[in-house]
DNA sequence: AAACCGGGGTA
DNA sequence: TACCCAGGTTT
């Protein structure tokens, strides 16, 4: 739940989990909505579909017994190096360096390593270094201890230096490269996709929403129909059958003539709504009040509490 | 190796 | 605006 996200953003959604699924087999019997909607604001929802997997996975393949080693952990689906890492170091006292963000900086600085930290030899260079300086003592402590350091001491931006116990042995204080390092690979360009999303208004006051499918952003939330084209007062009239070729539409409204530019960490969405009455009853139709039973990108969410 | 995957906080 | 967050998976 906490990877790339910071600790206060994921507090409220980790006691909301632990409320809802106090074990295994409460979170493996749920079903992924359920899991889904309960995920819905945090982002990176895959965590939450691998999340629900992995839970069944331990209920119905391990006899309910969570791994205990890295060698295991790390086999399940959303464990990554990091993950089995913390877990085996921390709860099962397994002899194991984490490397997440805060020990890149703290590594990379303490010992003036300039190897992209997201490059592959960089990944395996810091966790062989992590490796080889961790004090196996009490190595749940000093894991949580070296990333709580990176998180308050050795921050991102403006670290506290002056104040640092280490700063008499800091390779990129004394030469100067505190704020050069961790070096990072560049980002990939940023997308810019237009989103129309279709707002049906049927007879009886209710509309529709459908479920992303396939590859890309928010898979398996829920949506209303969308339109990914440049659209406009004359051709929606249209276009719209695209995706909803059985609707017989009377009329239609451009809620928000600015975009609503909904940002993601590689997409610009610029995104407009229209409402369409219909003069018809739609047969999956959902009253708008029964909406917010449904897991829905913070965009969606967003625009549902306006109306 | 590079791209993909969210949303929010901070300087 | 740019960067980052108790990263991992897919292409």
């Amino acid at each position: 739940m906490l990877q790339q996200t910071r600790v206060a953003q994921g507090t409220s959604y980790y006691l909301s989990f632990e409320k809802h699924f106090p074990t295994i087999f409460d979170l493996a019997n749920a079903s992924e909505e359920k899991v889904l909607k309960l995920w819905q604001g945090l982002g990176y929802y895959s965590r939450a579909r691998n999340l629900h997997f992995t839970a069944k996975h331990i209920v119905n393949n391990l006899n309910g017994e969570f791994p205990n080693t890295y060698k295991e952990l790390v086999k399940l689906k959303g464990v990554g190096d990091y993950t089995a890492s913390a877990i085996a170091s921390i709860s099962f006292n397994e002899q194991q360096a984490v490397v997440d963000g805060n020990v890149y900086r703290v590594l990379a600085r303490y010992y003036g390593v300039d190897l992209p930290i997201n490059s592959t030899e960089g990944i395996k260079y810091f966790k062989k270094l992590a490796t080889e300086v961790m004090h196996t003592s009490n190595i749940r402590d000093y894991n949580q201890g070296i990333m709580e350091f990176g998180a308050l001491q050795c921050s991102p931006k403006k670290p506290n230096c002056n104040t640092c116990p280490l700063s008499s042995s800091c390779v990129a204080l004394e030469k100067n490269l505190v704020s050069t390092l961790p070096i990072k690979l560049k980002k990939t360009k940023i997308k810019k996709r237009n989103f129309n999303y279709l707002v049906v208004v049927d007879a009886v006051g209710n509309t529709m929403l459908q479920q992303r499918k396939g590859k890309g952003i928010w898979q398996n939330l829920y949506e209303f129909p969308l339109l990914e084209d440049e659209v406009n007062e004359t051709n929606i009239k249209e276009l719209y059958a695209k995706v909803l070729p059985k609707v017989e539409v009377k009329s239609f409204t451009l809620y928000n003539k600015d975009a609503i530019v909904h940002k993601l960490s590689h997409q610009h969405l610029y995104t407009h709504f229209w409402i369409l009455h219909t003069n018809a009853i739609l047969e999956d139709g959902i009253a708008f009040s029964e909406l917010k039973k449904y897991p829905v990108p913070v965009l969606i969410a967003d625009y549902i509490k306006t109306l």
